[in-house]
DNA sequence: GGTGTATCTTTACATTGGCAAGATGCACAG
DNA sequence: CTGTGCATCTTGCCAATGTAAAGATACACC
């Protein structure tokens, strides 16, 4: 009975580079980016400590490919919220609670996605990924301004810089407590974050 | 001819604490959070690996200590930005900039005070210094705002929201790289800045 | 002048990332 | 079917790190 991809038995693991991309995530979202550990992946998946070198060659590798399927679930995040809405500023400020969601879903993620110290930022395929992930905000800024094709200057520019720049600015905040001790009494981060979506999307003055 | 603080020759070194703080500071320029070693800060400041425990406890101790001395530098910063200047959203904008500014300045700093993961959030003098350098941004949405006293909530809870969020997401986005990309072509970083920059201290919608 | 104590050193240990050499078994050619 | 090449995984090893424990030193205070 041939098994496309089988678990074997010792030699040969059937899809390991899968299993250690599973591992990692769990030990990333457990321990954190500070406790992460090769090793303890290694041991997850039940293979030795050297083998991970194979796949990912370093550490960096191995958090690099974790980062690039981030941006895959961040994209993946604000496609879902944008989903069934049509009016262009709706769509914009649905995009943007998609991103603070994906952060307040996997911190851990979250922050190795952005922490470019750990990461090999020219590697081709994380740089893709973050790629797609901005163009998911990219056309619903030109949906919005109605510019589907213009270069990307001038009003067209600054809109996305600044949509950007706020959500990410609210879910880094957000993740390392610093919005905490703003929620108190009112309404809870809900309010707060509609409160920061409301100034996104609007004309320039 | 008692020194009051004077260097010493091998034991009680005089300000070791202020020394290996000095040291971490170069260590964290050069090598990043990622490559920092409470080691390599005990070799720089000429003591032995393990001294740096009776000042700091423990390798967060330290980083949460140099994360403090660093929102006082961020408060510094805005400080300078804004000096002199009177108009309420001029002087809103200004903060903004010195805020930026501390980033492009001290990225490595700048991640680290940010970073709560490696630090001890709960400490009491980084408490204290994070509030006071969001204190300096919070005194002058209520100089626009003309509510000096007002409970924080609301629209004034809403705008130090936005402006906070708007600065420290672009910085971040910059210092992670994911801003050089737009830049292409047309005027830089600046350019960004500036146009990022307008966006805060709008009235409400 | 003597003693207590904070400061710093020495020593030791477990853990980690990375490298090199060896073991294993799949793929593919004949 | 058989044998060889090679990717995959293991074992063994090393230097570096963080932390703890025990010892050395010199300042402060009585």
């Amino acid at each position: 009975m041939p098994q496309p991809v089988p678990d074997k038995t010792a030699y040969h693991h059937g899809d390991l580079r899968r299993a250690l991309l599973d591992a990692a995530e769990l030990v990333l979202a457990e321990r954190g980016i500070g406790g992460f550990t090769l090793r303890e992946c290694a041991r997850r998946a039940g293979v030795s400590h050297a083998a991970p070198a194979h796949h990912f060659g370093d550490v960096t590798g191995l958090l690099t490919a974790l980062a690039a399927l981030g941006f895959e679930t961040l994209a993946a995040s604000m496609r879902e919220a944008r989903a069934g809405i049509d009016d262009p500023r709706e769509r914009l400020r649905a995009i943007a609670r998609g991103y603070v969601a994906f952060a307040r879903r996997h911190p851990q993620r979250f922050r190795l996605t952005f922490s470019r110290s750990r990461l090999n930022g020219d590697d081709p395929v994380y740089q893709a990924a973050a790629g797609a992930a901005f163009a998911e905000l990219e056309a619903a800024i030109r949906l919005l301004h109605g510019a589907p094709d213009a270069p990307l200057e001038g009003v067209l520019r600054a809109a996305l810089t600044q949509s950007w720049s706020v959500v990410h600015g609210f879910s880094h905040l957000l993740l390392e407590g610093h919005v905490a001790h703003m929620t108190d009494g009112e309404g809870g981060v809900d309010a707060l974050l509609e409160g920061v979506i409301a100034s996104i999307g609007q004309p320039a003055p």
